[in-house]
DNA sequence: CTTGACTCCGTACCTGGGTCCGGGGTGTAT
DNA sequence: ATACACCCCGGACCCAGGTACGGAGTCAAG
């Protein structure tokens, strides 16, 4: 009858969909609170842990670092924090993944440019697209 | 006089804008032929290995990992390689990379739908970004 | 009371693309 | 001949975000 005091590693893992490992790794890593143990050290996790480390993974989706994400958990635990604080946050991921966005575009239309130069046929011997990757 | 006798590892470092350190990296990934040894044992690069170095980095550029490199210029010194082969990899890095693209641009959206939630104003309590992660 | 599933721990390993370290040997200009 | 820059090497370290290992202890069921 497990979960009467608390949920074990392997419950919490199951449920949040981690790796079991992942939970000791956040806990090492300071983003998931220490739970407390049972009489034989086994972690006895809150129901609410499941639910935090959902947080972290919806983060991660949106894209946030863990320690990005470990800011924005310091954040939310503090009630003197301002919700400016929180957007911020956001708004500067969001740039980041703009960036990184922007980033890839201009590499794809280059490597779409080079590509294009190809009619696929013939032998490597004047190939355009080795030929642009050669000289500029 | 040093160059009489090929390029020190230096030069070629510093024309192809690279550190030392990689060429040796790259030698070991064997994606830079080995160059011959001077009697003391310094490698003396012909004048071509800076060619090599920047279409390595061109192709980086492009968004090819080293693996990818070498595959391409395994198929570049194979005179039976058809140019298809190479406008193959060319298109396959295009998927990836649209593929990227396509996962960032719906990070993005759904971190911008989130950060319009919140007008910046007030204590956290309530905050709907951080609700938006707490929640499905 | 034993079997099998679960948990504990520290530590090592993984991917990718390098970079740095330290102790030793050269090359060259003064 | 001595200073200083350059080169050699193997191996460790860096970033992130985990995953795997292996020996030991524990729990529940039959």
């Amino acid at each position: 009858m497990p979960g009467i005091n608390g949920l074990t590693t392997g419950e919490v893992a199951k449920q949040a969909e981690v790796n079991i490992e992942t939970l000791r790794y956040y806990e090492r890593r300071g983003i998931l609170p220490k739970p407390p143990r049972s009489r034989t050290n086994y972690r006895r996790y809150p129901e609410t842990a499941i639910q935090q480390v959902r947080f972290i993974k919806r983060a991660q989706r949106l894209g946030f670092s863990l320690n990005e994400i470990s800011d924005l958990l310091f954040l939310r635990k503090n009630p003197q924090t301002s919700r400016a604080a929180v957007k911020a946050r956001a708004e500067a991921k969001l740039e980041d993944i703009e960036a990184k966005i922007q980033h890839l575009t201009e590499m794809r239309d280059a490597l779409a440019h080079v590509t294009a130069l190809c009619e696929g046929k013939g032998s490597i011997d004047g190939c355009p697209i080795l030929h642009a990757l050669e000289g500029e």
